[in-house]
DNA sequence: CTGAAAGCGCTTACAG
DNA sequence: CTGAAAGCGCTTACAG
């Protein structure tokens, strides 16, 4: 039972190899009936193209590469299985890559890994997303890529996002709504510019609703439990606390939630939190987190097209953007008294 | 720019490109001044052989499937780390292929994966590594492949694992070592082999120190926060409850921790609780759980590593055992008055 | 220790 | 609409 090849095929149809390629590449000017026999020999003999002698006669490794940094293993996961369904409708292989932040400089970790691997484009997730030095070093080897939540910066790749200024503005609105005006905020990890949108809303939500900004009640973590524990305990320790606090993500809010339960502060009778992702995490936390839902699955299934497009006309310049979702659970609420 | 080839290296080295391939699959046979030409040439040249080139003409893909079904985004880039570390010291590419438990049956996924893919072999993650079903049409094609965590199910195929019973036998003899007799058992997924055997080491402890084993306090979870959380309520109600709950993973932990939560019932003052894994969750719930670590990136890349092993030399037969280690934290503890 | 030839299974470029 | 030839960049099998 060795492998059919499309010679194999080919043979079985009474065409020739080349007719059979037509067929399998969805090529025009094929008859259907000389389609159809071969789709019935290719089914009859189980035939699967070879993915090497594609990629060596094409000229191309039909890889594609996912980088990312991101410590949340869920993110990651996300983003991974949207990339992955799309390159597998496409007959295309996913290559994960890990960036080491403090390790060598990205340009040169991506670089060899493009190098080594002969990669076909490139999806990049924040904050590589918004790297300078990497976009700098992807152009310069003239490879195709798409971003996932950059930063503004100019450039002719399409990307895809999500509106963080509103989303952070809305939730922000809701706190007001439910009646809070002192709200402290936990800015997530700089290197993200979604970061800087997200102070944005909380601040844009607060003008509107002619509430004073108070440098005080914003402090500056990094995405992870730990820095969101930390923050969480400065703004708890303040003579004048806030009555709410919106952490840019999940995992910080669960590090507020963890020094609110340590100083016998509860929540949301005395302190109402919110997080950002709307990760698993909010659903495990104690009280269940209310958050933002921001669909990373779809937004990696989008970009990985958009790049698939880029490779066949590399004109595109295109961007999506995303609709993100409240989600209220119990960690909200009006202030109650003690 | 263009991509440099086999034919670029062997002319600025002076040599036939029999030998170039040579040097770069570190064949013996090969003058040291020769290899020395040829490695300086690869160099200067930056030159990186084609993967579908040596795939094509090897008549293999350099391709290995991971595969899982494990709905924990932690553990599955923990063993994903780990297999991709070995991959790419071999420059081999790795394909994650995640399995539904509910879609078609497993042998006809995974067939069509190695089919599609040419797969040169596979690592089996629990519960798939103790499928028989799957086994048996991976042995079908003639399919080499690396289980971990399986079942004692004889076969030829290497395995990695963790000694499952003795780690929650030293778990339970803990929490019995500081003063619990009433203490609760979570399963978790039975389709795991290791569900069963925390189980027998959990009876093990209990026997060992002469306290009964009670039914009623062991309960059936699946590895997930809702099942820990809904068995954490059903110990938790009875009129004699337990002082302690093992649950068999960090999810379900979690989950019987916000049960106790609910209830008012403080922890570790009233009730200790502990999980299996040290997954991120065991440290960002409140208070920070005992647990047992597991090294599943090591396994993982000690698995790859046999697998790679066994395509080289198809009658290895091998198995390695690694440690685990009681990890103490916050939430257990000797019962102190209400 | 080294090399010339053939071939892996496709696509490209061209012809009809 | 279809096909014959050449070639992608390596390894295999063989020779010396």
């Amino acid at each position: 039972m060795s492998r059919k090849t499309i010679t194999d095929v080919a043979a079985a149809a009474g065409v020739a190899i080349k007719t059979v390629s037509r067929v399998l590449n969805n090529e025009p000017k094929v008859r259907d009936s000389t389609r159809e026999r071969v789709m019935a020999a290719v089914k009859a003999l189980n035939y699967h193209p070879s993915f090497s002698a594609r990629a060596l006669a094409g000229r191309r490794s039909f890889l594609i590469g996912l980088v990312y940094e991101n410590p949340s293993a869920n993110y990651v996961m996300d983003v991974q299985s949207g990339a992955m369904a799309r390159c597998r409708e496409e007959r295309f292989q996913l290559i994960m890559h890990h960036c080491n932040v403090r390790g060598a400089d990205l340009a040169t970790d991506i670089g060899g890994l493009a190098d080594q691997t002969h990669l076909d484009g490139l999806v990049l997730t924040p904050p590589l997303s918004s790297s300078k030095e990497l976009i700098a070093a992807l152009d310069e080897r003239e490879l195709p890529f798409v971003r996932i939540a950059p930063n503004r910066m100019r450039h002719a790749s399409p990307f895809v996002d999500v509106d963080d200024q509103a989303a952070a503005r809305e939730m922000t609105e809701y706190l007001v709504g439910i009646g809070h005006r002192r709200i402290g905020f936990i800015i997530g990890n700089p290197e993200h510019y979604a970061s800087g949108r997200r102070l944005e809303g909380y601040k844009a939500a607060l003008k509107r609703h002619g509430i004073e900004y108070r440098d005080e009640y914003v402090k500056q973590g990094f995405f992870i439990f730990e820095s969101g524990l930390e923050s969480g305990h400065e703004l708890l320790a303040m003579p004048e606390r806030p009555t709410a606090i919106f952490a840019s993500n999940d995992d910080m809010a669960a590090g507020v939630l963890m020094a609110a339960h340590q100083r016998g502060i509860s929540v949301p009778a005395q302190l109402s939190v919110a997080g950002f992702d709307d990760a698993p995490i909010a659903r495990i936390v104690w009280p269940r987190l209310t958050t933002v839902f921001q669909p990373a699955y779809d937004l990696a299934y989008s970009a990985t097209d958009m790049l698939l497009e880029l490779l066949k006309s590399p004109k595109l310049d295109k961007s999506v953007q995303f609709d993100y979702r409240l989600v209220c659970r119990a960690s909200t609420g009006p202030l109650r008294a003690a």
